[in-house]
DNA sequence: AAAACATTAACGCAGCGTCATGGTAC
DNA sequence: GGTACCATGACGCTGCGTTAATGTTT
């Protein structure tokens, strides 16, 4: 408007402004389009000129996208914002970094939290300690290979994949599987009891609560194909080992093994998963003795 | 290429995968797309169909996707990444987000300091007070309303701009100007002195070092419209009042004033900008009484 | 008359959500 | 034969970067 006949005393082109600023015309005419300058147009040629007016509104723009606001954000921020609305904009900002940065926090704690698993499984690969499983939901979604197709269980599904990594992939085999001949087993999720609180996740039908319970703890892997019956790689016969290292040593099952899928990974070409595991023994005269050559 | 004889036996359609998963079914597409997951599909009427493991592949995706990696990245991890390349994986993600984490807190801590400093000086205009200036560093891009088109202070402008809300908007006013008749004043950006080392900035020309003064610190608004004499909104002459103070108090000028705009707002349609200003003085004895008169 | 600049317009990136149109399963 | 489902394809969102085709200034 009131640039109509300022534009000819204007001194600054494009790219002269660019320059200036360090950023390119491109960026400055993408600016204008959202609204934050206004430069005056030579008629003739449709060049824009800019004087000092839309040179201090660009510095200003760019100060505030540093901030981290977005371009229509912006638009307002410079050209119609009063001190107030300014501070109180400011506020709001940092409010919403400090929410920010407590969100990717508590991402890196489930990351490093996952890592450590990780490792920890693997360590525990052919090795057997005797002791109590930590406290936790868990509710079942699939039976053999078979998924549930129940709404329940579904709308479970969604609301828990959202709390991975403490969301962790769930399997038990019920004792008559693991000594006879039907390969039962099933799968589902668990969350650690000390997140159930944090995650506001209320312990109702299908989810179940375990307890802890004196359990051989540990760790193997399983391979295989794409393609392959999914019994392949996983089955309760994988958990044979389980049933030696109890008889070897005088421990008596009280009930069917559960675990977790640390993770799956490619080995020699083949899928390749690794599985942290606990078996429930009845805690007898053996058992005691085993748990106190450990310490 | 190994599920083209396996589709038949398999069970789930898409809606069904979504259903089981929580997520769409255009998600999956899309997936699918990136390469994450290779269903099978039946050629006489096109649709996909999943088995078992391209579930646990999607599940894996979403898992990794709650850590923030990108889809083809994901991709890479769930089909073809080993047990050492994962750790390896996440342990860098883990790295990323500390990183990312320290930038978000210094970002906040920048605006928490220009929320700060803009309370401080609107809060500072219309009083006075004797105190040495914090040191700091500056260059000059602009004389009076035209902006410098050397290269060296562009390529200044382009760095500086980035440290933003370190950089502050600096101006200076000749001590000629203040008491004479022609209407000299400077512009640039300021930053200082804490910041000089961690930014890495060289102090060499046209950067000028300034160091600790005895001043008269106060604060004043200007206001003006777009399409004015830049002038209008800012000159020597809104600097009368801290001669009138000196004059006042007894203190003599020893050298131009300087100082920061610390915002540009509206107010009442007018655009408003709130300076900070200091000018030195001797430090004589009427400056000695002020200063112990504050304390 | 060439070099450097200006203009508009369109596409591309990620990570999907959201139609639109038309075919398929139950 | 109706309804729920599937397929492909295109467009929209942010914040620009990157051509491309064409015109202007110096």
């Amino acid at each position: 408007m009131s640039g109509d006949k300022e534009w000819t005393k204007v001194k600054y082109k494009i790219g002269d402004v660019a320059r200036i600023l360090g950023i390119s015309p491109d960026l400055i005419r993408y600016y204008e389009e959202k609204g934050v300058v206004k430069p005056g147009k030579d008629p003739s040629n449709n060049y824009r000129y800019y004087d000092t007016w839309d040179i201090n509104y660009l510095i200003d723009c760019l100060w505030y996208k540093n901030f981290g606001f977005g371009i229509e954000h912006i638009a307002r921020l410079v050209t119609q914002t009063s001190y107030d609305a300014l501070v109180k904009t400011l506020e709001e900002r940092s409010e919403q970094l400090r929410e920010s940065i407590k969100l990717q926090e508590l991402l890196l704690q489930r990351i490093e939290k996952f890592t450590s698993r990780l490792i920890e499984t693997k360590s525990y690969v052919g090795r057997f300690e005797l002791r109590e499983n930590a406290p936790f939901c868990y509710y079942i979604n699939r039976h053999n290979g078979e998924y549930d197709k129940r709404t329940d269980t579904q709308e479970l599904s969604r609301r828990w994949l959202k709390y991975m990594p403490f969301t962790r992939r769930y399997f038990e085999i019920p004792l008559s599987a693991m000594t006879g001949a039907r390969d039962d087993y099933e799968w589902g999720f668990s969350v650690g009891m000390q997140y159930i609180e944090e995650f506001g996740i209320e312990i109702k039908p299908p989810i179940i609560e375990m307890t802890p319970r004196y359990c051989i703890h540990s760790a193997f892997k399983s391979t295989g194909h794409r393609g392959e019956e999914v019994h392949t790689r996983f089955s309760a016969r994988k958990l044979d080992f389980l049933l030696d290292y109890a008889k070897t040593n005088g421990l008596t099952p009280s009930r069917g093994a559960f675990g977790n899928l640390a993770c799956s990974v490619m080995e020699n070409g083949e899928q390749t998963g690794y599985f942290e595991v606990w078996m429930p023994v009845e805690y007898n005269d053996n058992a005691r003795k085993l748990m106190e050559g450990q310490r």
